[in-house]
DNA sequence: ACGTTTCCAGCAATCGTTTGTTCTATTTAA
DNA sequence: TTAAATAGAACAAACGATTGCTGGAAACGT
C-alpha cells in the first residue's frame, strides 16, 4: 500500500502534523532532534512519497504548467514546446501540451478545462480570433506568457520575435541586389506573425523604392501545395518577381518545386529567401538563405518570465521580451538576370 | 470567488450532498424533480464548474496521461505525440509530455513523479537500459502502453511497427535490383527498433545471398554528421557498397551530402533507401524511395488501447499490436552501374 | 389501523496534507 | 517560590467533492 503521513505518525507515536513539519514544514515550528530523527528513518524504511495531488489540492498549487500551440507537429512549436519543458523538468514542474489548431474553440475550452484543474501557469500561442479569455486570464489574475503573437493593445507578458524587422531586412537584403520586383508570399495572413512580417515587407518596398504591386502579395496557407500554388500566380504575373519572399517553412518546398517545374533555376532565374527553420534548409538545391528564429531561446525567456511571476509573492507588472531573428547568408539569392 | 458545491447548497437550501448527485451522481439515489431542477438552476446561474483538482484528490482519478518520449522536437515523435493528443483531447483527458532524452535516469524519475501525481495511465517509448521502471508499473497495477519499442520478454501493451519485416522487404528490394553489397547505416544500435531492422537485414541477406561483410553495418548516432561519417566509411572501403539502407531520419541527410560530395550521384552511382519519414523527401533531390511508419495509426492505437485499460473494471490481458510499415517507391534506386 | 415499502434528503466520514491554535511540561526570571 | 516564558507536540479545521448510511414522511398493502 502507498504510506501517507498517517503511516508514519502511527509508527513514530506522534501526530501527523509533527510528521508534516519534519517532512515539509518550513521550520515555522520546533521539532525537537530525536523526534526529527525517528520520523526520518521511518518516512525513508517505508520510502514514502508525499501524495502530490492531495497536496495540490491543500495548497492549491499543482506544480504544473500548461503550453497551447497550434500544432505540436509543426517543428517551430515542437522545438519551442522542448525548451520549455528541459526548463520546466528543471524546475519541477510538470508540463501540459496542448494543441489548438487555430481553432479559438479549442483555445477557450483547453483555457476553462485546465483552469478547472487548477493549473498554475500558462504559455500560449495565442490563435486571436478573439481576446476574450486573455483579458479573463489577466482578470483572474492567472499567470500566463504569451509567445510567438501578442496583442499589440493588451499589455501582457509576451516573448515575441522581430518578425517586423526580419521582414524589411530580407527586402532590404534583395534590393541591394538589384530586385525591383519581389514577390511575397505569405502562409496564412491573419496571423499575427505574418502581418508583422508583410508590415516590414511593406515599409522596405516604400524605402527602397520597389515595385510596390499588390499581387507581389499572395498565398493563404502553409502546405505545400498553397506554396506551389501561390508561386504559380506570381509566375503568371505579366511583370513576375525576380525574387521571392516565403513567409512559411513546409510552404517553401512548394515554391521551390514551382520553380524547378519552370525549368527556372534559384538564384540564376529567381532569388528566394525564407522563413525557413527546418534544420535541413542548408542541405537543399541550393542550400536556402533563410531568416530564423531562435527558438530555443524563445522558450526558454517564455519560461523563465514565467516562473517569475509564479514565484512572485504580490504581481508583477508584465514585460515584453522581442528575441532578434537570425538571418543566414546562402546560396539562393543572386542579382536579377538583367543585370548579370 | 470560485463558486463550489457549498455555495449552491447554502443557495438551494439543501444539503452539499443532494447538490452533488444531481451534478454528478450516476442516477445512484432519486432527487425530486423540483429539487433537481432548483439546483441545476442555481448552478447554471452562479456558472458552476466543478473543482477538478478536488474531485481527483477525492476519487483518486486524475483523468490525466502522460506521454513519455525521447523528444518531441523529433518529427517522429512529434507525430505521435501529436495523434494522441488529438484524442486524449477528444475522450477529456488532459496529457503531461516528457522528454527522456533516452535517458534511463530521466525515465525513472518522469515515472516516480508522475506516480506520485497519480496519474491514470502512461504511453512510453521506454529507453530499455533497465525494465525495472515497467515491471514496478506493472506490479502497481498501473496501465501503461508501450510505443515504437517493448520487451521482447515482457507481456506488457505494446504498440509497435515492424521494423524487422519492413528492413527485410527493402534489402529484398534492393537485391531484386540486382545489389549484392548493401551498406546498412544504423543510428544507435542499442535502440529496439534499430536491433529489429538490423536482424531483417542480416536475414535477407543470408536468405538473397548477399556479401555479408560485417563492415558493412556502420553508425552510431542520428546526426547529419553521424550520417556522412557512416557514409565515408562505407566508401572507404575496399568494395564500397553499391547501396545502402539508412535507418535514420535527419541522419540520411548527411549520408546525401556525403554521396554528392564524392560527386557521385544517387541513384546512377549509388542507391539509397531510407527509415526516412519527414514530409519533404518526396522533394529531394532525387526523391527518395523510403519506409515509413503510420505514425497516426501508431498514436491512435496507443491510446485506444491504454483507454480500454482505464475504463476497464478488472485488469485486462495485455495486447501487442504491430503495425504495418509503408513502403514508397520513388526515384533513389536503381541497378548497380556494372548491370546498366 | 398498523406494518412494510418507497421516496427524498440530510448526516457524516473520507481522501492526505497543511497550518494556526492550544496545551502541557519544563525552563527561566524575579 | 511563584509567575512568566518557551519548547515541543498534539489538536483540529480546512480544502471540495463523493457516497454509504440513516431517518422521516408519504404511500401502500393487508
Amino acid at each position: 500500500m502507498v504510506v501517507t503521513l498517517k503511516d508514519i505518525a502511527i509508527r513514530a507515536g506522534v501526530h501527523v502534523s509533527t510528521v508534516s513539519r519534519v517532512l515539509r514544514g518550513k521550520e515555522t515550528q520546533q521539532v525537537s532532534p530525536q523526534t526529527r530523527k525517528l520520523i526520518l528513518s521511518i518516512a525513508e524504511e517505508l520510502s514514502y512519497t508525499p501524495n502530490l495531488l492531495a497536496r495540490a489540492f491543500r495548497l492549491k498549487k499543482t506544480h504544473t504548467i500548461a503550453l497551447l500551440i497550434p500544432d505540436i507537429s509543426n517543428a517551430f512549436f515542437a522545438r519551442i514546446a522542448r525548451s520549455i519543458e528541459i526548463q520546466s523538468y528543471n524546475a519541477g514542474y510538470t508540463l501540459v501540451v496542448c494543441n489548438t489548431d487555430e481553432e479559438q474553440a479549442k483555445e477557450n475550452q483547453y483555457l476553462n478545462s485546465l483552469k478547472s484543474r487548477s493549473i498554475d501557469g500558462f504559455i500560449i500561442a495565442p490563435v486571436q480570433d478573439s481576446k476574450q479569455q486573455i483579458i479573463d486570464l489577466i482578470n483572474n489574475k492567472i499567470p500566463f506568457v504569451l509567445i510567438d503573437r501578442r496583442f499589440d493593445d493588451l499589455e501582457t507578458n509576451a516573448v515575441i520575435s522581430d518578425n517586423e524587422k526580419a521582414s524589411f531586412y530580407a527586402t532590404e537584403y534583395l534590393s541591394r541586389y538589384q530586385h525591383k520586383r519581389i514577390g511575397f508570399i505569405c502562409g496564412r495572413k491573419r496571423l499575427y506573425t505574418i502581418k508583422k512580417r508583410l508590415v516590414g515587407f511593406q515599409k522596405a518596398v516604400k524605402q527602397f523604392q520597389l515595385d510596390d504591386n499588390p499581387e507581389m502579395i499572395v498565398g493563404d496557407g502553409f502546405t505545400i501545395e498553397d506554396g506551389f500554388r501561390a508561386t504559380q500566380k506570381l509566375m503568371a504575373l505579366e511583370h513576375p518577381p525576380t525574387a521571392i519572399i516565403s513567409s512559411g517553412n513546409v510552404l517553401t518546398i512548394g515554391i521551390m518545386k514551382a520553380i524547378h517545374e519552370r525549368d527556372l533555376s534559384i538564384p540564376r532565374d529567381i532569388s528566394l529567401v525564407g522563413f525557413t527553420d527546418s534544420f535541413c534548409v542548408p542541405y537543399w538545391n541550393p542550400p536556402l538563405t533563410t531568416i530564423s528564429h531562435p527558438l530555443h531561446q524563445m522558450g526558454h525567456e517564455a519560461f523563465e518570465l514565467l516562473l517569475k511571476h509564479l514565484q512572485a509573492k504580490e504581481t508583477l507588472a508584465p514585460r515584453q521580451i522581442t528575441i532578434k531573428t537570425k538571418f543566414h547568408e546562402r546560396h539562393s539569392v543572386d542579382q536579377p538576370k538583367i543585370y548579370n
